[in-house]
This record gives C-alpha cells, sequence and structure tokens, in this order.
DNA sequence: AGTCTCAGTCCCAATGTCGC
DNA sequence: GCGACATTGGGACTGAGACT
C-alpha cells in the first residue's frame, strides 16, 4: 500500500453545484449511461474547466465515480433527480451521505470541538491530515468552503461569510446590524418583498435604492425578524414580517407589533442601556458607540442615533418631554411588552 | 484530464455627504 | 433636524486560465 486512494474534496460551494446538477439533462442521470467531460459541459451549457471542477466536487460527495468517463451511483442518481424538484429531501441524502466520508467526519467533529470554524482553519485542517500542496491561501478557502456550504446546507451549522456556525447567529454579539433606516422604508421594503420575497437585484430596482445600501438595510430588517435571507442574494418575509404589514390590522396594533418585535430583538440590549428621561440624539449615539463597542465620530453617532429614535418615537416607546429638550422613555409601555 | 491558481466581480459593512 | 444617497475598503465568490 504505497499509495493511498485519492482523495478528493468538494471545490464548488454547494449553491453552485446544484444549481449545475439542475441543468443536466435526465437521460445523462442514470447508473448506466457513461459520460465525458465534454459531453456534460455542452449538455449544460458551461465551459469545460467548469464542468471538471462539478466532477471533482462529485467525485469528493461519492456522487459519481470513473475516470475520463463518469457514471452516476446509486446515490448520485438519487439526489440529482430529488435536487430538481425536492430539496429537503435531497438534503437528507446529502447528510446521509456525508456521515460516511471521512474527511467530513474530521471537520465536523473540529466543528463540534470549537463551535464555529473559518474556511480557512477547514483548509488548513485538510492540508495537515491530507497531505495536500496547497500553497495559495485563496485555494485553502475555496475548499474549505466548499465543506462549510455543505454543512450549512445539511444543517450542521450556519455558514455565512466565510464562517461555518453550529449556532445560529441571532442574539450573538456582533449580529446586531446598526440602526441603518427609518421606520417608514422598513415598511416599504416589507412590502415590496411581499408576497413571496425577490432578490437584491429586483428590490433594487422596485424601491430606487443602491443594492449596497438595500443589504444593509434588509440586514436591520433581517435582525428585527422581519426578512429571512434563504440564500445568497435573496430575501424573504418572514412570517412576522408577512403579519405585521398584513392590511386587516389597524396602524395601531402595526405600532404594537412593531413594539413587541423591537424589544423582543438584539436591539433591546440598546433599549436597556437609554437614560430613562432627556433621550436625545446626542446621548443615544453615545449608548450606540458604546453597546457597539466603536469609536465613531460625532457625525456618524447623529446618522444612526436619527434613525434608532425615529424607531422609537415610531413605536411610541417614548414621548416627548414638554418645556425640556429631548424624550423620555414610557415605561408603562415598555414594561407591558416585556 | 484533472487540479490548483488567478483576477475580476459581487456583496457587505462602515463611514461620509447632500438637500430639504 | 431629518431622510436619502455616495464613497470606500475588504473579503467572499466565480469562471476560466495555468500547471502538472
Amino acid at each position: 500500500m504505497n499509495k493511498a486512494k485519492r482523495e478528493y474534496f468538494p471545490y464548488l460551494r454547494v449553491g453552485k453545484m446544484n444549481v449545475l446538477l439542475k441543468e443536466i439533462p435526465l437521460q445523462l442521470v442514470s447508473e448506466v449511461n457513461e459520460f465525458s467531460a465534454q459531453g456534460l459541459a455542452e449538455a449544460i451549457g458551461v465551459s469545460v474547466t467548469t464542468v471538471s471542477n462539478l466532477i471533482a466536487t462529485l467525485k469528493s460527495l461519492g456522487f459519481i465515480d470513473g475516470e475520463r468517463k463518469f457514471r452516476f451511483t446509486a446515490v448520485g442518481d438519487r439526489y440529482t433527480l430529488l435536487i430538481k424538484t425536492e430539496e429537503e429531501e435531497a438534503k437528507k441524502v446529502l447528510q446521509h451521505q456525508i456521515e460516511n466520508i471521512g474527511y467530513f467526519q474530521v471537520v465536523k467533529q473540529r466543528l463540534d470541538e470549537k463551535g464555529k470554524l473559518t474556511i480557512s482553519e477547514i483548509g488548513n485542517l485538510l492540508v495537515t491530515q491530507y497531505n495536500k500542496r496547497w500553497k495559495n491561501p485563496l485555494t485553502l478557502k475555496a475548499y474549505g468552503a466548499g465543506i462549510a456550504s455543505i454543512f450549512g446546507f445539511v444543517g450542521y451549522g450556519y455558514y455565512r461569510r466565510g464562517v461555518i456556525n453550529v449556532k445560529k447567529l441571532e442574539g450573538e454579539e456582533g449580529a446586531m446590524p446598526v440602526p441603518y433606516l427609518s421606520a417608514d422604508k422598513i415598511f416599504r421594503i416589507l412590502n415590496a418583498l411581499a408576497p413571496s420575497g425577490a432578490d437584491i437585484h429586483t428590490l433594487s430596482r422596485d424601491l430606487g435604492t443602491q443594492k449596497r445600501r438595500l443589504s444593509q438595510e434588509l440586514a436591520c430588517c433581517q435582525a428585527l425578524g422581519f426578512v429571512g435571507h434563504p440564500h445568497r442574494g435573496f430575501y424573504e418575509l418572514t412570517e412576522s414580517g408577512k403579519a405585521i404589514i398584513s392590511p386587516y390590522i389597524s396602524d395601531d396594533e402595526r405600532r404594537t407589533k412593531f413594539i413587541r418585535y423591537l424589544v423582543g430583538s438584539r436591539y433591546k440590549r440598546i433599549i436597556d442601556k437609554l437614560p430613562e428621561a432627556k433621550i436625545t440624539v446626542k446621548s443615544i449615539g453615545n449608548v450606540l458607540e458604546s453597546v457597539y463597542g466603536k469609536k465613531w465620530s460625532e457625525l456618524t453617532k447623529k446618522t444612526y442615533a436619527k434613525k434608532f429614535l425615529n424607531w422609537l418615537r415610531f413605536s411610541g416607546l417614548v414621548a416627548r418631554v414638554k418645556g425640556e429638550k429631548g424624550y423620555k422613555l414610557n415605561e408603562s409601555v415598555l414594561s407591558s411588552n416585556k
């Protein structure tokens, strides 16, 4: 036993892999039919290198066998058929499959120990465990991301921005986007997302807001629990999001709901730190700066504080104090929503 | 042919500015 | 005082080229 069997690793992100698999014509998906890289490339209309990368990924998962001529394995066959129509079922197949693949278990074990892994850490783990000679840090990340995205897909964790987390990010520090938009804009976004969600390009066009800007605003809506982000570039309303823009509730009910979600969100941490009286843009700005642990310019503080104050005023959590500058917390409203 | 690397593009978060 | 838009920098993503 001088040379171990060649070990393959997923190269493509699972999202990309699935997109390509959906494109494969049914007649090619079979345990008996052989296909070449060239043939597959023509069949799905992408370059041969892309297909080569797909093939390496599928091999790494045990979904296809062969050299130069390939054919689907039984499980690969099943997965490819399911991914076209029944994604949840396909996930189960993939999950079961990776339970029997060594390197997935190695990474999974490390993930369970540490709670989260960056894609570079995963890459390094493979290099040391499997004697890979990857030199470029980007290559480490590419393979790391391939594995991390699969973990996210099958439900072993939550993959986002180069980090796979065992636990959901929600509620953790750092996962609280700065208040970035007014309540009014929040509702415009929610209405634009109704009823079945939208991709960021469409949304940007419909709302006339730059994509960059919009993605930040959506992050806020997400933190408040109104919007979900099932995959890259696509956003949809959560049940809460649908409820709060329902035409069947009054504006008063809308406010009440808004308070409940605001107080139930991570932004509660900010509300807790607010002074009881003399709430002004300036004082909120300072609270924000300390909660986020940042050093901001006065202007930046003011920008965010204004938005947050807008939420507080919209919801009725604060009331103006007569004859004085600033607002005070409406304790009764707050406590009735604890 | 198959594996790895490169570089352009896209996405995102943070910060800054404009106009009413 | 307020809401909307712009700029910047960094990192992930991706298709295709380079290398073995």
